[in-house]
DNA sequence: GTGCTGAAGTAAATCGATTGAGTATACCTC
DNA sequence: GAGGTATACTCAATCGATTTACTTCAGCAC
């Protein structure tokens, strides 16, 4: 035994302090750093080791705390078990969802992930594929961001239907969902319906709109254009909604339901309805888009058009995850559709009018 | 020069193409890498090397696009420019707040940050920190989360009140918050008033409790035990808060205020009190807790307490950073205290028995 | 012509792992 | 006893930077 009981205190450290590397824990046991290696990452070179050797081995490396140092590791590996996440902001009910999934099974798999939000800077979303590319991210998932596409990593987009090499799209099944939608308000015997369209930002907004009209010709609901009215503001907040719903009223042209663009424009709508004498859902149904946590919590609820948010986290995961360790990075799904469901809560009734 | 015009092709990289390094960039210069790691870290030691080469290096990493290896350089200098941050969830409206209020402030200083949520998993709440120091994490946020400190990280915690060694705690000042509510259900008239203690696992429910009392002892607010409930599910939905209501409500005491230990278990409370007949505000005044983004969205809008989460987010990035960078490790602030104010919405009016 | 100073760099160690190639010894076989 | 093979490792290069301690040369003073 090469450590007399002096060189104890020193060895033995409470677990959390300033960790021990490789060579150190090496030098304690009288081996080279390789064979440590070797077994800590039971390698297949360690097949070579005796069972004796290398629970000796484990054990120091437990009551040493050995933590390899992942920097490190990762450098000489090029794989550094993390992916970038960009997000255009945190604060919303959507990406926080979306996060929530992806983290699920990323922890799982042993990876981490770092997030940044670029607020809709086009400067950012620009340089940050670059900047994540640099910390060594091993790819990147894009929740609802235009990406250009001008890194080399492998993408998945969450919400964007622009064909980029390189990157899979994960999208909803927007006819479905504009059909779910307007049949429901069909079959309730509404016929005047307003609608909020979206923001150019948001990559979601033309397809979703696309869908909403070609269903409506083929179910045969009639689509005003002075019932419709775009969102123009970059914020977030319920506020736009209630702006554009407000420029829709004073058209003065009646009707019995609005289908917004999101929960949170549905919400704002729902106030500026009110504020004007309307009630919902008795003079007015409202139906919003997404399922965000507090939809659920309107009074009344809101009847909405469910994104699997969470779903659509995980899948972008599990994808990235799964093309990144393929062998052939450049064989890739381009597109994987997942399907909405329709939320019937208080927000919507039966056409009086 | 020593690269004919042959090698150039090699040399002109599109930009975004997988990276040049270090040594590459010095060989095609015809320099040793240490000039060029010099002159591109503007180190003193690049003193003594003429304008024009700076330039010439300067220029050619402009035009080979070349970016360092963040790995490299972190293990040579033991800086990752990464925190690590840990919260209960991510799909909350409480954690989203802080997350983007940390991410404000640290992305401005070139920080990133890796999240993890332990969704009140004790085992994971003790190895998070472990993990996150091993990913070479400079420092940690933690979230509304009790850690033991059993790493040596830099730690700075929102809304803990342990005083942990090595650990700077972000809390509201509480007094005053129960202050403002009890002060404003008091000069609206109410006399009983029931109150939602919050879960065990919430790193804040002791210490609020303890101030609601002494404040209501001071102010002479009556406190009924009976009209007290505490959550115990681990769920954070409005359905936790919709049954310590209805449990509350089952003992026929009467009430005609109800202050809630959160926004979102106050949105179940409202659930809860309509359907048993009780109108809000008419029959019964409701308070929150936080402010979170839905608060504003509720019908009617929810009077609550304030808490500055953005901004206790971008104080604890501040924190960490200034404490990181400081020479003195083990010279840190144990609290920093941030005020609440009250925001009077639609849920609170005048008592009318 | 010796010594000194400043300019303009460079060589090589280092960070903490991983890993392919190699070595030394023992044992077996013909 | 030559050759082969399995065991039990080790050596040293490598990943891509950073950084300390040199070196080399020119110019100048004395």
């Amino acid at each position: 035994m090469p450590n007399s009981s002096k060189k104890r205190p020193k060895a033995v450290r409470e677990p959390g302090s300033s960790s021990v590397s490789l060579k150190e824990l090496a030098a304690h046991l009288g081996v080279s750093s390789a064979t440590v290696s070797l077994v800590i990452n039971r390698s297949p070179g360690a097949k070579s080791i005796p069972a004796v050797t290398q629970e000796r081995v484990r054990q120091a490396a437990r009551e040493l705390n050995y933590r390899p140092n992942l920097m490190a590791r990762s450098l000489r590996q090029k794989r550094s078990l993390t992916i970038g996440v960009i997000v255009p902001e945190i604060s919303e009910g959507y990406a926080a969802l979306v996060m929530s999934g992806i983290e699920d099974y990323l922890l799982e798999e042993g990876y981490f992930y770092l997030v940044v939000s670029h607020r809709h800077r086009a400067d950012l979303i620009e340089e940050y594929p670059l900047i994540l590319q640099q910390r060594a991210v091993e790819g990147v998932i894009a929740v609802d961001t235009a990406c250009s596409g001008n890194s080399t990593l492998p993408t998945v987009a969450i919400s964007s239907h622009r064909e980029v090499p390189g990157v899979t799209n994960i999208v909803l099944d927007h006819d479905l969902a504009a059909s779910l939608a307007l049949r429901h308000l069909q079959e309730l015997g509404h016929k005047k319906i307003a609608f909020i369209k979206g923001q150019d930002f948001s990559s979601d907004t033309e397809f979703r709109w696309q869908s909403l009209h070609s269903v409506a010709k083929q179910l045969g609901v009639s689509v005003d254009p002075r019932l419709q009215q775009q969102m123009k503001s970059d914020s977030s907040s319920p506020q736009v909604g209630y702006e554009v719903t407000r420029e829709i009223l004073s058209r003065n042209v009646p009707f019995t339901a609005l289908f917004a663009f999101n929960d949170i424009s549905a919400i704002g709508a729902i106030h500026a309805l009110r504020e004007s004498g309307h009630r919902v859902p008795e003079d007015v149904s409202v139906v919003g888009f997404d399922d965000i946590q507090s939809a659920a919590y309107q009074n009344p609820g809101l009847t909405t058009v469910h994104q699997p948010l969470r779903e659509m986290g995980v899948i972008a995961a599990q994808t990235l995850l799964k093309r990144i360790s393929s062998p052939n990075k450049n064989e890739y799904l381009k597109q994987i559709e997942v399907k909405p469901k329709l939320i019937v809560r208080g927000s919507t009734t039966a056409c009086s009018s």
